[in-house]
This record gives structure tokens, C-alpha cells and sequence, in this order.
DNA sequence: TATGAATGAGCGTTCATTCAT
DNA sequence: CATGAATGAACGCTCATTCAT
């Protein structure tokens, strides 16, 4: 896996100079207005949740009003669609750049769960997006004419390491890669979602990087047991 | 492991047993309206999370009067947290009843993940006040002055599993009660929680008994590879 | 028919020191408030139409705020179907306190005409919302539940006085009340309802006393032709 | 009486007729873009009232977009003029296609009064934006230029029938054509323009064939009894 | 000529909350 | 103990209109 620097989110600080020499070119004033909404959008509902961030919020966050988010986005709830596919074709791509020792199955897996818990506790947005997501039944993304390009990468790189580890006799065939997807995904999701309640009830700060550590390598134990022939 | 003397909602203080004693005639009508408000606000809360839920939404589900919000529960915060350590109350209590085949650790693990998916899925507003309160970084539950008393008893349920197998040589040592509890945990959350947008995503609706069965299954192999001696 | 100073509208102004001695009965507060309000909608929907009235010019002219509207009628339109339905009310009270010179039926008929022709004249509000309710297409007052009261009273009395003028043998019989009732009604609502356009394209000021009286004669005319024995 | 030269649409200026050379051109646009706009204004004001037409609803109707009201007609205002300008002169223009039988004095009266009622009853709009601009005080039409050519050649009409019938010794003298043309309008109009409201409280549906023949002949009665010689 | 972007002001409505009795 | 009345602030959204090219 190459880190690369690669943070889809991290464009909204230092560049701005920048964009306002590209906005001399068409297009490139509501293009920028309309990102900057997409980005202050993002961070409010992922603060706030869909009903709790307001147009206002947002619309101050990104130094705009509010009705030019009923231009770009027709709606609040436009604009939370659009939050969210933004944030899956962040996700995809990042997931799409995900490099692997690929000669070593068990390391790659190992490096897959790195990625994972790496990208969600820098990411904790993702995390709350979804979670609103979910609390309003999926009833956005339903509406997103892109949703079936969002199936994750991640799946088939998995599927391609069991499929090396079964050739080299180390992993146990039947083995599903979405299981092993899921697994890794619960695991490091819940870690970053509930970590404020985890972290009151337990009495100790999960988020410290020992813990961390400590997780990440229950947690590849528990992957690679469930994966190795007996 | 058995029900001790148990009432989830003697929580607050000693009125309340005076009060149980007028609940029982049908004219009481101050105790029930406030249960019939915490019934209510438990539903509308986990519905539409603390923003999106409005106290005339609650106060009309429990057939009341705002007005009477205010008067048991002080505000709408107020609320949430006497919501919030119902809940809780509730999980400890539901944890509190299970029952093991104390003598074959492997099938009481294997109980415990079968009763803690059962219970999600039984109860999704847990999972969706949880996951509100998460939303809030915690900051009601540390309002709440019982969030003591809220650690989980299923914890120490796992413990003394974990000492029984490796009694009888079956489970390796060096593995900690709280990782397996966190791994069933979050394994069952993480798959209620987001089953929406799972189900959007994969293109299966991972509700269908066939798909929990399935995933049960898994979780088990998982956990029990985690466990057991090489 | 008595004048004895009938007007039903003319409550707003100068009571209102006398109300704040009533308001310390209890629901008084509340009744000034309300009242206050449906006289300030009344003038504001007459001037500015449904859509055209705002409810932020009529809680000012009532001397209140926007939200008292909705704790008393719930939506801007449910005021407009309590300011209707006052309509009626008093346009029926007023109909009602006709007294007619009984034993002259010619002379009772131009009483009536001069009665309605002084109503409408003195309540243009009352042609106003009439237009504004039809532009609407009746969509409101059949929400009014009380919609069935609101018969009017001078059909029966238009009705008696051409009996008796059938009776003393001045009057033809097969004249329909109701005829003769729209008669009055369409000639004099349409003379105050489109005195503006009716003025611009005529070059003439039809309100001025001198045309008023004019056209009265002229309807009285039209209603003795069409209802005395050849 | 017969048509004359007549474009209805011919009424702001000279290039207008260079345009509608145009206009024949299947890819001249404008000129379409502009009477569009204008029809589909005519409907939309006299189906929500001045305040209650908006211009989305107005470009949307039109196929157009609301930049291009601003651009043909400068505002709101403006167009709301240029459609009461244009409702102007297509009625003065049927007004002037009335054939009478011009020897038969009481049925030229009747024909003209079945003509009145048939276009109000076909044109119900025409009925919707005198109301509204009566309800605006007639403010509009006195900003038109051309209001002063709208004077009803109806008006005429009647005048020389009335002048037939006196030489035949059929109508009494001292009659002014003037109030038998608002008799006729004035019963006719409001008839139309209070069809729902008087449908509503009499409970019986007067725009149903029969009633409406009824009332043509009761105005017709009222008429002609107002203009006969004893 | 025509159009995308932008805008200030205001819309009807609802929020959680408190007053006053 | 309970309730009608009241409230300031904000809500998501739409209005007619203008800018800038």
C-alpha cells in the first residue's frame, strides 16, 4: 500500500488563492461556489446530522447564503445528496489506490486493515454521513442517480488476496471476500463511530494511539484466524 | 446467570417506589404520563435523531401536552439523557438474563453473539440512539449521573467464558475479554446499523433471515478463531 | 327598514380602552387578541387579496406577532376561513335587522335595493374578500363548517314582499325571490366591485353621490319593471 | 356590425409588424417567446391573482424562462399591464363582431345580452383580472397608454338599438344606453364571477345549462321590462 | 440577443421554551 | 398540579429582480 498522500478532503484550506486565478476562466466562479458549499456541507452535516445542520450554518461555513444553495442543490435535501455521492466517489477512489505487498496474503490483508481504520479515523465525516444516512433509512442515496457506481473497490481487492492465499495452500477456501470485507469494515467502523460512547462506558480514551494499535492488531488476528487453514 | 430483583426503571430515587404504589390505581396518572412520555420520546428520538425529533411529535405519540415535557423532564436535553439511561438500563438488564451452557465455552460464545445480534435487531432504536448520542460526541450520557452503573455486564459474562476454555485447554491465553466482547459487538452493531445503506450498496437485503443467519455464522467462525489454541 | 346605526365592522376603534377593563375577566386576554387579529386580517385580506395579505402586515396591524396567528387559527388560511365565515356573520345580521315598510311592497322592494346598494358601499371589504374567496374558487368557505348558516336572510324577505304585492294584485305572479334577489345583488356588487375599472374606461367618477343616486334609481326601475303586472 | 381590419396583438408599436413578418419564419422565436409568455400570463394571473402569480409559474407555463419576462415586458408589473392591455382588446374586438338582427329592436337587446353572458362564460379570465385589478384599485390600466381605446363599443350598440326602438315606439324615452349596458354587464358578470360562492350558499350548481338558461332569460325579462313603454 | 450567476428581502411556518395563574 | 397564553428566534424556502458577459 503506498500512502501517497492521497486525501480527498484536504483540498478546502490553503488552495483557495489558487482558485481565484483559475476562476478567471467560465465557469470556474460557480464552480467554486458551489464546491465550497459541497465542502462546508459536508462538514456540517457530519457535525450536525441532516435535521441539526442548518442552510444558514452551511451557508455561512462556506461564506456564501443560502439560497444559492437552492441554485446549485434545489434543496436541502439536494444538497445532502450530493454530500453523500461526493463522499462515496471520495471513498471509491481512495479505496482504488490501495496498494498491496501482493506476494504476501496475509501481509496484504494486514495492510487492507491498516487502510481501513487509517482512512476512518481520518475521515470520522464518513463516518457521521453515514450514520445520518442510516438513520434516515437510506432514503437519500436511494434517490442518487450514481448510487451503482458506488459498489466499493475494496471487495474485489480482497477477493484477489484470498484468492492468492488459497493458491499458496495458507488460506482456507470457502472463505467469502465480503465476509472478510465486512468483518474489516465493522470492526474498525465501530471503533471510530462509538468511540464516544465506548470510550465513556469503558472509562479509558479509545482514540489514543495505543489503543489504536492495540485494536487494529485484535483486530488483524481475528481477520487472519478466520482466514488461515487450520 | 439469572434475573436478579430487577425493575429498569427504579432509577432516579425513592419518590418513585411511593409512586409505583399509586400506579397501580388507575387514576395515577402522573407516573404513567411520564413513562407513556419516555415510551414515546425512546421511538421518536431513535426515528428521527435529538434535532429531528420535536416535542410536539413526542408529546403527541405519548397522547400529552408539551407542557408536560417540561414539567417531568426539565428540556428537551433532559429527555434524552432520562431516554438515553432507560436504554441503557434496559441492555444491562436484557445482558443480565442470558444463559450459557456454562460448561462448553465454545457454544456459550457462541450464545452470547446469537443473543447480542438478537437484541440489536430487536431493539434498533438502541442502535439508533447510540448512534445519535455518538453523533453528539457523548456529551448527554456524561450529563447523566448513573453512567456509572452502565458498565456492560456482558463483559465480565465473556471473562469468565474466556477462563473456563482456557481451563479446559481449548482457548489460547493472552486473549482479553473486552477485545472479544468488542468484536461480537461491533460485528452485530455495525450490521444492524448500517443495513440500509449495506442493503443499497451490496444489492441484498441483508435483513433476510438467510442473510443474518449467514452473517451469525460467520461472526461465530471469526470469534472462535480468535479464541482457539493454534 | 331602520338605519339605527347598524355596522358591524365598526368595532376596532375606539373600544379598545373599554376591552382592557373586560380583559380582566379571564379569556379576555386572549379574545382581544383574537379579535384583534380577525379585524386586522379582515382589512388586509380586502386590500391586498389571500396571496397579496402577508401575515407579517396583519399581525403589525393587529398589533401583535406573526406566531399568535397560528396559536389561534393554525395556518394563514384557516384565518381567512375565520375572517369568511365573521363575514357572513355579520352580513346576515345586518340583513336581518331590515325593517321594511310592510304594507307598501314597491316601496319595501326599494328598500331592500337601497339597503344592500348602502352595504356593500360601506363594506367594500366585504365585496373584496367575496372576489378574492371566488378567485380561490370557493376552495375555503367550503372548509368553513358552518358554511350552512350562512343562507341568506333577505331571500325571505324579498320572498314575503312579492306575496304581498301579488296579493294586492300590483305584482305579477311567477317572479321567483331569488331572481329578484340576484337582480339586487349582481347590479349593486357589480357597481362597487369594478367601480375602479368601471371609472377608468367610463372617464367618469361613479362613486360620486350623483351617480350612486342615479344608478339606485335606475336598479329600482329595473326591479319594479320586472315584477309588476304588465 | 362586422369585423374591420383587426390585430389584437398590434398594439405597441411599429416594429411589432416587422416582427410578425418574422413570425411567420418557423425559427423566429422572439416574436412566439413573447405572445407564449403572454398567453401563459394570462392564465396564470387569472388563476392566482396579481401576488399569487409568480414568474417561475409564469416562464414554466410558458416554456421560457423567467429572464425573458424581464426582457419583453421589464416586470412583473409590466406584464401583468401588457396582459390586461391585450384582454382589452380582445374583448372590444368580439364586442365589435356582435350581428344583431338590426330591425327587431327587443331581440337585437336579447342577442346582445346572450353575447355578454357567453363571454364571460367562455372567457372566465377576462372576469378573473378585472377583479384583480379592481382589487388593485385599477392602478394598473391607468398605466397603460392605450386604456383610453378600450371604451366598450357595446356601449354603441345598445345606443342604437335603443334609438330603433324608440322609433318604433317599442322603448320608452329618457332611457340611457349607458344603464341598460350595465344592467346587462352587471348581472352577467356577476353571475360568472360569483359562481362559486353563490353556488356554495344557494347549494345548487348555477353553472349548470339549465340554470344559466334561466338566468339569460330572467335578465332578458328585467331588460326588456326596463326599456318598454308602459 | 440571450443567459448563467447572483442577490436582498421576505415568505409561511415551527422551534424549544417561559409566563402567569 | 396543571394548563392556556405568549414569545424570540430560527427554520427551509421562494420572491422579483439585477449583474455580468
Amino acid at each position: 500500500m503506498k500512502s501517497k498522500a492521497f486525501n480527498p478532503l484536504a483540498v478546502n484550506s490553503k488552495e483557495k488563492r489558487l482558485k481565484s486565478v483559475d476562476s478567471a476562466h467560465p465557469l470556474s466562479a460557480s464552480r467554486d461556489t458551489r464546491e465550497e458549499i459541497l465542502q462546508a456541507a459536508t462538514r456540517v452535516f457530519a457535525k450536525h446530522g441532516f435535521e441539526g445542520a442548518t442552510l444558514q450554518k452551511i451557508s455561512k461555513a462556506a461564506k456564501s447564503v443560502d439560497r444559492m444553495i437552492y441554485y446549485y442543490f434545489k434543496s436541502k435535501e439536494g444538497l445532502f445528496i450530493a454530500v453523500l455521492e461526493r463522499m462515496y466517489v471520495q471513498m471509491n477512489h481512495a479505496e482504488s489506490l490501495i496498494e498491496l505487498s501482493s506476494d504476501k496474503p496475509e501481509q496484504a490483508l494486514s495492510e487492507v486493515i491498516e487502510f481501513v481504520m487509517r482512512y476512518y479515523r481520518e475521515h470520522p465525516e464518513f463516518i457521521a454521513l453515514l450514520n445520518t444516512e442510516n438513520l434516515h433509512q437510506g432514503r437519500h442515496i436511494v434517490k442518487s442517480l450514481h448510487a451503482a457506481k458506488y459498489s466499493s473497490p475494496a471487495v474485489n481487492v480482497i477477493k484477489s488476496i484470498l484468492k492468492r492465499g488459497q493458491q499458496m495452500g495458507l488460506f482456507r477456501s470457502h472463505v467469502r471476500a465480503l465476509d472478510i470485507y465486512l468483518l474489516i469494515v465493522s470492526t474498525n467502523y465501530f471503533y471510530v463511530s462509538n468511540r464516544f460512547t465506548l470510550s465513556a462506558f469503558l472509562g479509558r480514551d479509545l482514540q489514543a494511539s495505543k489503543e489504536v494499535s492495540r485494536w487494529r492488531k485484535f483486530v488483524t488476528l481475528a481477520v487472519l484466524s478466520s482466514v488461515r487453514v487450520e
